[in-house]
DNA sequence: CGACTCCTTGAGCAGCTTCAATCGATGTGG
DNA sequence: CCACATCGATTGAAGCTGCTCAAGGAGTCG
């Protein structure tokens, strides 16, 4: 179980879900396991994490599972095209959200400084998306989840002296229909990574980095 | 030699954003082979192709090659993050361009409606790069090279009675790099689609699509 | 404690890559 | 005009990586 980590995230006096009128940027409480939206819904909003971890997915015809992201603290995501969500988003964690429009001129008063926000959260996703092409295109077990752990202990990670602990917030079957490998391979690459002394595993979702510039080589070392 | 196809498109992605007469919309004329710009380059610029097709791919370190992206007729690509280009652009064939600026408000003074352009294309790319993502993850070597067949005969294809027919601009080597796979597992692919009698092909570049709807059923069968 | 879920490990297999040779189209020089 | 060189595409054979199927371990919760 996720034991959630208090540090470090932006804390906020609202704890309720309601929306209050006279607020720009209403929140948004979301349970473990709840959904936010599914693929092909209408919405003209988008969501920036204030607090937790979401994760957007696609479900193919055979019925598996490709995690198009993860979505952690301070990331915008959710953005329509054409007015529909192209994926699937749920929390892995008990998360709060904060609601931002994303219409576009022509539906209705769109002010500027909020296009362009939305405008540069959209360009950042693009940067993310190269960079999960990169890792599904060019890599080896090894080297994805070698990525995957030094992207999310940037994210997530304390630090502990010359180590970085994380908490992962997803399972084994998460982080393969994100690197687009089976669970058994995850897993095997974890051991592997462990008896490499690069990283430790207190459960399975804690884990130590050792070693952040060993671990960083293999992620780069396509 | 890459002749390129001056009508007949099956679809053209050009959204709303018509070119008004009155404003100076600069053209840009790219030769074959040349290249646009490098990853890492400042830019503040956005580019909708008008005729011809770009190459948008990454290197890594060991010298491998993603491509990242195509860009078609009608596309709009080159999103800067944080003012860079995180990606190379060189022209496949000889291709015309419009610059349009993507310049953020705080840099001086921006209409909302490029803005909205802006947001719009992001928006769009943004989906592009999700269905990259799912090929990437979730599809053999043989549902990767039609799903890619699939989309350029649609950008790109003429009809031809039952059948449509491509020209390609790019080698088997841009088409592995932009699947994640080997130019000889693309090649295997193309003979095992061609003795399936769902495509023929004249010279390597130029296919038939025989059976466009078999095609797509491979496509999909993830 | 026992049922459940998730993670780990093992063994065998399939698919993709690797290395290597050949083919075909194009271009060049004699 | 033909011989030859070149580059990309194709084909073959062998090896390796990741997948599949299967069993066992570890943590969780009733």
């Amino acid at each position: 179980m996720y034991a959630h980590t208090t540090h470090g995230f932006l804390a906020s006096r609202d704890q309720h879900t309601e929306i209050r009128p006279c607020r720009i940027e209403p929140t948004l409480r979301l349970e473990q396991g709840k959904i936010l939206y599914h693929q092909g819904d209408a919405g003209e909003t988008i969501y920036k994490v204030k607090e937790g971890v979401l994760r957007l997915s696609r479900v193919t015809v055979k019925g598996r599972q490709q995690v198009v992201a993860f979505a952690f603290p301070g990331d915008t995501f959710g953005f329509p095209v054409k007015g529909r969500r192209h994926t699937d988003c749920d929390a892995l964690v008990p998360s709060r959200l904060v609601v931002q429009s994303a219409r576009m001129p022509g539906d209705g008063s769109v002010r500027a400084d909020e296009l362009a926000s939305l405008a540069r959260a959209a360009l950042h996703e693009i940067g993310d998306m190269q960079e999960h092409l990169m890792i599904l295109g060019r890599k080896s077990s090894r080297e994805k989840v070698a990525a995957f752990l030094s992207t999310v202990s940037r994210r997530l990670g304390e630090a502990d002296g010359e180590a970085i602990r994380v908490d992962l917030p997803m399972g084994r079957t998460d982080i393969a229909d994100y690197l687009g490998l089976r669970t058994e391979t995850v897993s095997r690459a974890f051991t592997d990574l462990r008896q490499s002394g690069i990283i430790s595993l207190g459960t399975a979702q804690s884990v130590s980095i050792l070693d952040p510039e060993a671990l960083d080589d293999i992620a780069e070392g396509d």
